[in-house]
DNA sequence: TCTGGGGTCCTAGGACCC
DNA sequence: TCTGGGGTCCTAGGACCC
């Protein structure tokens, strides 16, 4: 499929759901309604954090990643409600129907929000009425309100979806930036987070017409190839084509969890390693891909944290795999501290299909010994630490012959567990 | 009583090769 | 004798977004 020109004259619209798993809980639950909700991860733990919450909790100063226990001292009457992604992604699918309705030139973004290049169709409607009856289409179908920013580029109408809410519909116009962009502080900015606005204001930078103004160079030396793209954001430009096909090529799929509390037990370790492991195994079948590089993230105890990956000689889609090299790397770096989180992610992903038949050539036996090499590993590590792993390789072939007593116990071990 | 879980992109240093 | 310069890959960390 052909992108639309991207010269000029584009018609971009960014849409946004109004607080969106609040919404659908509310559509689903319609006594919800005008209530103070928030969804929080962990919900009854004290480590539950503010995901979203409804505008009648946002009235009382609940904020998202706000700790659950400082939103309840807020709201005291706050209905708190786990998360329930199997029913935002089934909304979400169905409003991206409705927007695919209106042009094929769909990009998601995120399960809430997307853009849309309504250039041709603009040609024939005014986008503010195409922009009002998908809004109303949205909420009547689906119960779920959402922003529309209406703008000659993503930047612009990403920007615009944010300035009015709930059920805003809002246009930015370039020769109009001045009164409407740029009078903003610069952190309002997308891409500008607190860091960057910090450094900005240490150059003299208070508002995005600030930056629009400021020589490039100079933004150049301090933020790199950001610089410019910062500069030119608050200019209003931004070529970046709507691009349908973009949320087919993710990179990576990782899984991580905070523990019910911090420990330095192995089996406690183990077992979150199992099921992370597990689930994303689960999320990559799912979606028929492969990975070659593995990355474990450890937060201690006092919220440092670090990543460690290896990249691998082939592709691998399972549990066994995955749990194999990330239980190697968390010996092999783990400080002895207490563990807060742990995250598993396969990076360097390709379609399944694509890589040929690389992965066939493993049969079904094999698999199967796989599976049980790495209860061996395991095994042998209560024994012999750390270096197991690389001992087996070492040793690997069977017909090595040990030159150290270590090597030469290690590999009776290993013959009889195996 | 602090602070979840899913991602993307960029940078920088070291290894290694020519 | 004693040290250039570019390119690529790998790894770790950080900023940012929802």
């Amino acid at each position: 499929m052909p992108l639309p020109s991207q010269k000029k004259g584009r018609v971009i619209f960014h849409i946004d759901m109004n607080c969106f798993y609040a919404s659908v809980e509310m559509a689903h639950n319609p006594s919800l309604k005008g209530k103070p909700l928030a969804i929080a991860g962990n919900p009854n733990e004290r480590r539950g954090i503010i995901v979203t919450s409804s505008y009648e909790a946002r009235a009382k100063g609940v904020k998202t990643t706000m700790p659950l226990w400082q939103a309840k001292r807020l709201c005291p009457e706050l209905i708190v409600m786990a998360p329930a992604f199997e029913r935002y992604r089934a909304a979400s699918t169905e409003i991206f129907r409705l927007l695919a309705e209106v042009t094929p030139y769909v990009q998601p973004v995120s399960i809430d929000e997307g853009y849309m290049d309504v250039t041709e169709i603009s040609k024939k409607e005014n986008p503010i009425d195409v922009a009002r009856r998908l809004q109303q289409k949205i909420l009547h179908q689906l119960d779920i309100p959402c922003s529309i920013g209406i703008a000659p580029n993503k930047f612009l109408a990403k920007m615009a979806s944010d300035m009015k809410k709930p059920l805003g519909i809002t246009v930015l116009r370039k020769r109009e930036l001045h009164r409407t962009l740029w009078p903003l502080p610069v952190g309002e900015m997308y891409g500008i987070g607190k860091k960057s606005a910090e450094k900005l204001q240490e150059i003299g930078i208070e508002t995005i017409g600030d930056l629009a103004k400021k020589d490039v160079y100079q933004l150049k030396a301090i933020f790199g190839i950001n610089g410019e793209r910062f500069k030119n954001r608050a200019n209003g430009i931004d070529l970046s084509p709507v691009d349908p096909e973009a949320v087919f090529d993710f990179k990576s799929i990782g899984n991580s969890q905070t523990l019910i509390e911090d420990t330095t037990d192995k089996v406690v370790i183990r077992k979150l390693m199992n099921s992370l492991a597990e689930q994303v195994e689960k999320r990559m079948k799912r979606k028929t891909v492969v990975g070659k590089s593995v990355q474990l993230m450890i937060r201690y105890h006092d919220r440092k944290t670090i990543t460690r990956s290896k990249k691998l000689q082939m592709y691998i889609d399972n549990k066994s795999d995955i749990l194999l090299i990330a239980q190697e790397l968390f010996e092999n770096h783990w400080n002895k501290e207490p563990v807060r989180l742990l995250g598993i992610t396969v990076q360097d992903i390709e379609d399944k299909h694509s890589i040929g038949q690389q992965l066939d050539l493993f049969t079904y036996e094999e698999e199967a010994s796989k599976e049980k090499l790495y209860n061996t590993v395991n095994q042998l590590r209560e024994k012999y630490g750390k270096h197991t792993f690389k001992q087996l390789k070492a040793t690997e072939p069977s017909n090595t012959q040990p030159r150290t007593s270590f090597q030469k116990d290690f590999l009776d071990d290993y013959r009889k567990l195996k």
